[in-house]
DNA sequence: AACAAAAGTTGCGGGTACGCAAGTTTGCGC
DNA sequence: GCGCAAACTTGCGTACCCGCAACTTTTGTT
């Protein structure tokens, strides 16, 4: 049901997909990231140069790719999962629960993001993927009542996890030079995302009448 | 005191790069998008290729600059100038006043622009400008009661306006080639922003108490 | 089983983007 | 005025990105 496109075909290009990022974030982990041409990459996943870029626009995609995967679709799986609190509290918390860290697994590739500026935009630009199956999942809660009012409050849901990373991976001038990550990304998503319960529970209670 | 570093540095560099928009969008309009180097924008402004590169990232940011320069500053002060009325109803007048084409001065850019799926989407991205200028003055209303909230409310307002210029530049379903710009941008944008009014005036009465 | 259409891969070619280091211009204190 | 430091420009070299057209693989139909 979910996997809508069934068959060899689609199974094919999520295994080319995953081996392009493990083989990206590896390469980049065991060389740094200067010494990791595009064509590295493509030959450790076996596909051609071409090929990569018919699947990643540009080489850091696929390096924060393999921290990011799959997360867009497990937050709106969280949200759908939430019917029985507000709007407000069921996005928060889904976000909260899905952008923290379950375990170390990623610890060095978040340490080497953080510490290149092009890797630390492409990572924060990530938190745009989740615009268009949050937007799904909103609408579907508001119902078809204005075609707009979910796709705005996803996109301004996705800005705000945008202005969070944006903190958390910034070497912050307070604490110190040293890169520790700054502060609890929970609490951070949080007070993000608080200005805009306001929004997400109007438009609720709109719907609601 | 807004022109922080004056001295005819500055003034070169602002006539360079106004050089520089001019000439993209004139080339672009006299010979079609394809037939357009970086090379002949560069020597259009009488500035070598590399120089270009220096003040715009990519092709497409030059031609669009033409048409938004400077919006980002005027949107900003169209805020600071309601200081009477509530932030939402301040910042939806602002951004519609700002947004809504003054003149016919671009028309026919415009129209270059909604053609080319590149140039769309370089000037979709153009929202997201905003945001620095727009949290400053959000933040110099709301006083220093929290960081993130100016940002926050900031980049959703970006966001809204880029959902309302995706919805615009969109080639509406008369696909006979001619683009005509579907609806009023006025209303697009007020219906965008509206579901983010109550997050705008419940920060305002926090910040208020 | 065979075939045609749809989808994916690949090599090629040309344009774009950017780090680097050398050269040039501007700002500023003396 | 003088000269130095900072800022800007430029050429070079390298790598990246993507349209295109030819080729291969998968899918669905008869």
């Amino acid at each position: 049901m979910t996997t809508r496109r069934t068959g060899l075909r689609e199974q094919k290009k999520q295994a080319t997909r995953e081996a392009l990022r493990e083989a990206a974030l590896r390469l980049a982990l065991e060389r740094g990231l200067e010494n990791v041409r595009v064509d590295d990459i493509a030959e450790a996943a076996g596909v051609s140069p071409r090929t990569y870029n018919n699947y990643f626009s540009s080489r850091e995609q696929a390096i924060v790719a393999a921290v990011t995967a799959e997360r867009e679709a497990r937050v709106a799986a969280a949200v759908a999962a939430r019917p029985d609190v507000g709007l407000a509290e069921a996005v928060v918390e889904a976000i909260v629960e899905q952008y923290t860290d379950p375990g170390e697994s990623h610890r060095d590739a978040l340490l080497l993001i953080t510490a290149r500026p092009a890797l630390r935009e492409a990572f924060v630009e990530t938190a745009g993927a989740v615009e268009h199956p949050l937007a799904d999942v909103i609408a579907r809660r508001l119902g078809d009542t204005d075609a707009h009012t979910p796709r705005v409050l996803a996109a301004s849901v996705a800005a705000a996890i945008r202005v969070a990373l944006h903190a958390w991976v910034q070497p912050s001038a307070a604490t110190s030079g040293l890169v520790v990550l700054s502060g609890s990304l929970p609490d951070l998503l949080r007070a993000a995302l608080s200005p805009l319960a306001p929004a997400l529970d109007a438009a609720e209670q709109r719907a609601q009448q």
